[in-house]
DNA sequence: TGACCCATGTCAGTAGTCTGACATAGTCTG
DNA sequence: CAGACTATGTCAGACTACTGACATGGGTCA
C-alpha cells in the first residue's frame, strides 16, 4: 500500500503547487489595489520586454489559452493601456504594443511584484537559487517532451 | 531602466509559475479521461492520507478557497466517493472519509498522476530533488511570514 | 458570565479561464 | 498546383474558483 499513494510531504510535485499558489496568493495581494490581475500584469511584463508580441506569443509567455489573452487584451485597448495593429504585417499576428499609460501602470505593478518576489528569495543562496532555476528547468522540458 | 523590468529568463518567480503550470497541464490531461479536474483528485488523496479530514482542512491541503472545497465535496457525497459526517464531534468541523468508490477512483488516478511526476523527475539527481525541496520550502516559508 | 475573536460550513454572485468551433493566412508536400 | 497541415484571431458557452456575506460553535479573558 505504500506504493499506492503519493507521499505528498516529499512530493517535489505537491511542494511545487504549494509554492505556486503562494506566489500567486501574494501577487494577488499587491496587485489588486492597483486594479490587476496576475496575467494582466504579466501581459504588461512581457509586453515591456518585447513590444510586439502577438495574442498568441502573450498568451504562451503568460501561461494562458490565447482565448483568454485575448479577451484580456480587448479591455486592455480600450482601457487605453496597449495599441493593437489593425492589419497584420505577416500572417495573421497582430502585433501589439504599451501605450504611455500602460508603461505607468506596469511601473507601479512592476514595484510591488518584486517586493513579494525578493520577499521570496530573502532567504537563498546564490548556489541554492541557480541550482532551483536549473531544476525547474529540467522539469518544465521534461515535462513537454 | 534596467531596474524597472523584471528580467523573465532568469526570474525564478517567472520560472515557479511556469513549471507548475506545465505540471497542471499534464495532469488535466491524464486526470479528464478519468473524468477528473486535479481538485479533485487532491482532495481523494489528502483523504487517504488522511482519513477524517475536514471541508477547510481539505481545502487547504489543496490549495484552493474552503468555498470551492465546500462544492466539491458535496458532488463528491452525491456520487458516493466520499462520506461526510452528519453532526460534528466538536466545533462545526465535519469529518470526511472515503468510500470504496472513492478508493477506487483514486487508485487510478493516483497511478496516472505518478507517472506524470516521475516523468518530471527524471532527469534530476538525488541531490538536486533534494535542494529543490529545500529552495521551495523556504520559498513558502518567506513568502507567508 | 458576557463580550470578543477566530474557525468553520454554507449560500449567492462574480470573475477568470477553459474547451469547442469556425474562418483565415502561411507553409509543406506529393 | 492542389491538398493537407499548422498557426492565428475570434466568438460562444461552460466550468472552476474566487470574493462577499451570514450564522454557528468554541475558546479567551476581563
Amino acid at each position: 500500500m505504500g506504493q499506492d499513494v503519493i507521499e505528498l510531504d516529499t512530493s517535489l510535485g505537491y511542494l511545487l503547487k504549494e509554492a505556486a499558489t503562494a506566489l500567486r496568493v501574494e501577487m494577488e495581494d499587491v496587485l489588486r489595489p492597483l486594479g490587476m490581475t496576475v496575467t494582466h500584469y504579466s501581459c504588461l511584463e512581457l509586453l515591456a520586454q518585447r513590444p510586439g508580441l502577438s495574442n498568441s506569443e502573450l498568451a504562451r509567455g503568460a501561461f494562458v489559452t490565447r482565448q483568454s489573452m485575448n479577451v484580456l487584451l480587448q479591455s486592455l485597448e480600450r482601457e487605453g493601456q496597449v495599441v493593437r495593429a489593425t492589419e497584420a504585417p505577416v500572417g495573421k499576428a497582430l502585433p501589439t504594443t504599451l501605450t504611455p499609460l500602460g508603461r505607468e501602470r506596469l511601473a507601479l505593478a512592476s514595484a510591488a511584484v518584486r517586493g513579494v518576489e525578493d520577499r521570496m528569495l530573502a532567504a537563498l543562496s546564490n548556489s541554492d537559487r541557480d541550482t532551483a532555476l536549473r531544476v525547474l528547468r529540467s522539469m518544465v522540458t521534461s515535462l513537454r517532451g
